[in-house]
DNA sequence: ACCTGAACACCGTTCAAGT
DNA sequence: ACCTGAACACCGTTCAAGT
């Protein structure tokens, strides 16, 4: 067939086959190509859907973000609810994004802009003002708070590149194999070789690290610092 | 000329020159052929440098850490100096960081493991383990700084991307423009459009939020929590 | 409006060959 | 050991053309 049978796809099927391509193999299989071919369709036909794959890849963004319930619990606009609401939104986006290998480039490869990232900076500003902090002070704390989830999903697929199957367990690893690359002066770094393998639980420490975070973002005493 | 004159680069000579194409054109413009292409190499000569691509950019991550002043600063170990020492070191990291346009690609393309690496991880280990935590406590308080900073700086690359020239000053950009893609629902964010450009400044939010994590990372009593 | 086919300017990497 | 040249299997994107 020449020309073409108009099939007129919608976002939604062209999205779903992108997800498809991004975890069976991986981000860097995410390309306008191979999106196209998974349709059946050329590259250029592509173009009249998305603008460029840019766009395509803020569109898979704003799905993924639109899978993090936010919806309120239903309790009281306490300091101590806005902090378990914090720590559920946090974990709630760590999880779609653990969930499916690859998303992680998707979110580093594309700006936070959409619908969906700000009704979740929404939530997260709401709750720090439930807990008590003025506007400045919440913005910069619902930053915070972006930063470290995206950092710490990052980490964690990067570490899940070099030794797939996942260090949950007491992994050490080929433990005195030469490094993998170049390096092989060899310092010794008595703290790190020491502490290699104690809080390396993906899961475990993340959790950790949000609670000592929010310990600092809603601190009682604000007036002894420095 | 065929074959060649045996010229014979030295790695620093190959990494200078793949520094001055990140710099000048960009994370993406960083290639095995672009690099090649400065040097007056064909692409394939590089094989006989570096087995490909990740090594090359591994090389590159080495070099950037290497710059990051680790040196011990002549203070006791007490808690106080623990703190500021590892303020200076978040700061030290995030400086070389932003000071490159494209470094943050390069640190999120690669995994984080050669001996600079580990140095800076050494140092921040020694500093939580002067500020009296214990070794889990203090490698997962590093990881959490890690993921901090890392995360700060791809945030703030993100939104350079799309706005560049910097939201340093007030900046509200294009105000009622349409959204740059497709999205037009445009929900209202009374949050979110109150506080757009509070506590935007990268470096004031930045200093203010590895303070309020340093705040819950020292925190004196860590009993009372829950 | 939606699609094809050809084309342009790129990638990373491998392989056989030269010196 | 270091390098070239040709090649393979890819990219994103544009353009002219068909229905």
């Amino acid at each position: 067939m020449r020309p073409g049978p108009r099939r007129s796809l919608t976002h939604a099927e062209i999205l779903e086959a992108a997800f498809a391509l991004l975890e069976t193999k991986g981000f860097e299989a995410v390309s306008v190509r191979g999106v196209a071919g998974v349709l059946g369709l050329t590259p250029t036909a592509m173009y009249t859907y998305y603008p460029n794959k840019g766009a395509l890849l803020a569109g898979m963004v704003e799905q993924l973000l639109g899978r993090v319930d936010t919806s309120e619990a239903d309790g009281a606009a306490t300091p101590e609810h806005a902090r378990t609401r914090v720590v559920e939104l946090a974990q709630g986006l760590r999880s779609i994004l653990v969930e499916r290998p690859g998303a992680v480039g998707l979110l580093l490869a594309t700006p936070l802009d959409g619908p969906n990232a700000r009704r979740l900076d929404e939530r997260l500003l709401a709750a720090f003002a439930d807990a008590g902090l003025d506007p400045v002070a919440a913005s910069r704390a619902t930053h915070a708070v972006r930063v470290h989830v995206l950092g710490a999903v990052a980490f964690d697929a990067a570490e899940e590149e070099r030794s797939p199957g996942g260090p949950t367990a007491a992994d050490p690893g080929p433990a005195p194999a030469a490094s993998a690359t170049l390096w092989d002066d060899a310092e010794t770094f008595p703290l790190g070789d020491r502490s290699r393998g104690l809080g390396d639980d993906p899961a475990g420490r993340f959790a950790w690290g949000i609670e000592r975070l929010l310990d600092g973002l809603l601190a009682p005493a604000p007036i002894a610092r420095g």
